[in-house]
DNA sequence: TTATTTTCAGACCGTTCGGTCTGAAAGGGT
DNA sequence: ACCCTTTCAGACCGAACGGTCTGAAAATAA
């Protein structure tokens, strides 16, 4: 990787960590510079404008998730248990891991919903990717009678990261992560009680 | 009322919609000068200034749920019914009612975390309300022999608002009521299956 | 109707915003 | 060691930011 290559993914990190603690309009390219360490010229060499960089470092943020995610799920073989880490993976992301200041398409998907388009469609596509991994794994798990057929997996879905969630929220607003556990505790419930066949 | 106590009010309904859309950052002055008509005297003639209003226009929109609240519970006795009306209240906010962009709490929750403790205190106390009313039902229910005894006021209480503040969340990012409605029919079988004596 | 206060327009202020450009220094292939 | 390329500092720009202040007009009390 090359010394430019480098920088860039720098800028990167501590761009999306910026912007998932002070949202897009929050943080000022004053911060970025002084988050990075570096003038102007040295952070526009890499990216042609403020709204390039956010929507890049926004994917970078989501990326870290994603490898969260994989490492998750990789000895996982049963459909709850793989529905319990996935879970487990967003109850995460109150702690600040993978990154700091919460969920990023959470923090982007309340902020850009009215006022930047282009964000709000890269948030649009991170969720349908989380949505999409867990009715994966439900209707293998129906295939395989883990999960019962009764369960609709889209459904599912939206309850499962509604409410983990709506648990980092009121995490974050209180800092106190026995919001997100008790939220994470119920949707464990749910899956033990209406899920597993 | 007189001249300036209207134009106050209607200072803090134009604004407070403009925040509940775009966000504390990214609602400007010249924005809010916009939607009131009126030029920066007028505005700063009532509010010292941009956080003043913001404050205020904050407390205006979480009074105009509270007297939501106040509506539905009205001709509701039974515990669960106070319930499921309490969520409906919720989900109204997910249609714009009564205040168009979504709930006010969630999303000066996610902006003001990081960056505006005055605001974020605020949004603290406005959730503190809305869980302290859930508890009561839930209490008052238990007495009553409406709910069962082994219910946990306080977690059903997490419960409830992050599952419906996730999916008015969801429903935001994808513009689609779907999310929210799902996210209730699952809070209202809880409440049927786990909850109701 | 007059006197007094309140209300608001709009010019003005310094600061910060995102963004551009040039030149010097460092990187890196040969 | 050479030369070309990449990388970055930092001065500079116009626009937009939140905020102030004065005078005129409108509201209100007398």
């Amino acid at each position: 990787m090359s010394k430019g290559d480098e920088t860039r993914q720098m800028i990167l990190h501590r761009a999306a960590e910026l912007f998932n603690r002070k949202g897009y309009y929050g943080a000022s390219l004053a911060d970025i510079m002084q988050a990075t360490g570096l003038e102007k010229g040295g952070i526009y060499n890499h990216f042609g404008s403020k709204e390039d960089l956010a929507l890049a470092a926004f994917d970078y943020a989501v990326d870290l998730v994603r490898q969260e995610f994989v490492r998750a799920l990789k000895d996982k073989r049963d459909a709850i248990d793989r529905l319990r880490a996935v879970v487990g993976v967003y109850r995460a992301q109150a702690d600040g891991q993978p990154i700091i200041g919460g969920c990023p398409v959470l923090n982007t998907a309340i902020e850009s919903d009215d006022t930047n388009p282009l964000l709000r469609d890269h948030a649009r596509r991170a969720m349908d990717e989380w949505r999409e991994s867990i009715v994966r794994i439900v209707t293998r798990g129906i295939e395989r009678g883990q999960v019962r057929p009764s369960v609709d997996a889209d459904e599912l879905a939206t309850f499962i990261i509604a409410t983990v969630e709506g648990g980092i929220m009121m995490t974050k607003l209180y800092d106190d992560m026995q919001h997100v556990t008790r939220a994470v505790q119920y949707v464990e419930d749910y899956l033990e009680d209406h899920v597993r066949a």
